[in-house]
DNA sequence: GATGAATGAGAATTCATTCAT
DNA sequence: AATGAATGAATTCTCATTCAT
């Protein structure tokens, strides 16, 4: 489904792809539907699970936490395009399937509220400053999904590892830390 | 083929939508593909004539210029929901055929070219600062996307009229502008 | 239709083989299968007439009318490949439609009565002797078909030159001329 | 196909023919055009038993062999008239489509090459004269293809049954043996 | 659990034919 | 005579889904 798309990608491509026979997957999932919302399930619970381990190693800064919320998700040279490519098939299901929808919106309001988390106890300890930290967390979502599409359409369009570093600057511009955001170890 | 998505709207239902005979459509368009490759066309056109209206009334002003543009793109309120949801589709079939791909970069292109020439104008004329303007360009670019993504898919997740305040805030982050970006008349 | 079959041939195919416009075939032809009946009408009137040229240089020698008639037939090395192509998707034609079969089965007939005529004036003359002409000029004629039918499938079958050579020995063994037939004065 | 040719045949016709969906025909094959292929081969098949088991009553005597041979497709009066249709619809897609024409050509060869060995053994065993015994069959081998497609499109012009007997005269002609060839037991 | 044949609805596409101009 | 847009039926082929084994 990521390669073809939702449409594209036939019950047959699906099951060879497993190295099952057709009639198989019909026996695992009720529907080609189910597929997808099993698909988006386990991609959302994979990426919450890294992402959690990414912003632990923060050691609860709050800045480094949204430096770290900002890599982990921009380290688009090492991502997987497959990956990519598949949340983006979903979010296109999502425009039309309610089911869809209601799990892609599950997904990105708790990656929304993850970042929202951080910024609130960034404006506690005063080291962010920001009025609407639901809406600041709301716009680097935006920008990360928005990365997301170009990197998978037009990779060439992105200055080589621009993203993390812009959206660092973009943040500054939005929750104005004490100190500007560094990157965590990794970068 | 915005409210059903590529595959998922027939030859019939484009025929029926404007309608005309199925046949007729072929007559037209050597495939289904072409009329997708249409569409991008178009909306790239449509696109890019009213954002040069925008722009044209921000008089010269690089800063103004910048704020328009944001504003341009996510008077989200205001948007058609149908030509989101078309873009959307747009760029989830970019991913898999090559001539639509090649179309959506060249619409994404020039967009952020004229984004990235505005902040040009701008630190040349000493009211923007950016080292790099076509990575910022790029980076508000992907913010839109994005943005768009969310209101078409998920638009609860938006705080009502945040989209162009937070993206005027973080392009503040990026283009360090000697005043803050203020929006053009309309807002 | 040679190049593509009657039914792999559209109109539109006709049309601007002959630099026509669609319509313009319909005005000249109620249908398409008329079009393949004035084909073979065509065909058939200059097959006979150029036939009747080639006896016609024969001077009334009935043995070299007869070995005449199968060279004109059987130079496949200079014969027009499109020309068999379509005579031979008439006879594919012939199986199904009534007024094709009807057409084919004329020009068939048309060229055995002539070679039966040959035939029974080479008995009257007591230069040939035969049984049964119609027989006899029948299987030559199917023989020349079938040669139609190897030369334009499996051209490499056939030992280069040998075609119109072994038809001449094979009439030898239906019509018992007085001295071997030899070709006349092309070859 | 045989009765409406290649073309004419719809998947539905051939489903309906052989009591399955139409799905099924494409489970099994991938293309129209493998229902074809598949045709010309268990064709040829068949006939390539048939034949060898007739020539195998001849008890190696080459010119009874050559008689049979004969015998065998031209017993026009018992023969199938579908598979006549067939044969001669296949030989019209073999002008157009490269696989058919290998495989018909294919078929022809083994024809001509059986006809080819019959005729060398009693070139060998002093039963035949013939200068050329690849030419030679492959006349004999056209004649045959010629009455097929007269037998099939305008049988009225075949005197009855004069077929078979022709054609014998007609290999006298060809190899001169040096009894008459004489039809085997069935005739 | 597992297989893969079978079904039949629905898709894109082609095309003979019509017809207003 | 000529054009070419328009029609809609028919065709090949794909595929989710079912089901006997």
């Amino acid at each position: 489904m990521a390669g073809k798309g939702y449409d594209g990608a036939s019950i047959a491509d699906v099951a060879s792809e497993a190295g099952l026979a057709t009639g198989l997957v019909h026996y695992h999932f009720k529907n080609k539907l189910e597929i997808l919302l099993e698909v988006v399930k386990s991609l959302g619970a994979t990426h919450d699970e890294a992402l959690a381990r990414a912003i632990a190693r923060a050691e609860s800064d709050p800045a480094r936490e949204l430096a770290r919320f900002i890599d982990f998700h921009l380290a688009l040279d090492s991502a997987d395009p497959e990956t990519l490519a598949c949340w983006i098939t979903i979010s296109g299901e999502a425009l039309r399937e309610t089911r869809v929808r209601r799990a892609f919106e599950a997904a990105m309001e708790r990656t929304v509220e993850t970042l929202a988390g951080i910024v609130k106890r960034g404006v506690e300890a005063r080291v962010l400053r920001c009025e609407d930290p639901k809406a600041a967390a709301c716009a680097i979502v935006a920008t990360i999904q928005g990365y997301f599409v170009l990197a998978a359409t037009s990779p060439s369009l992105i200055p080589r590892g621009s993203a993390a570093r812009s959206v660092r600057a973009m943040a500054t511009g939005l929750v104005s830390p004490v100190r500007p955001l560094r990157a965590g170890r990794r970068s």
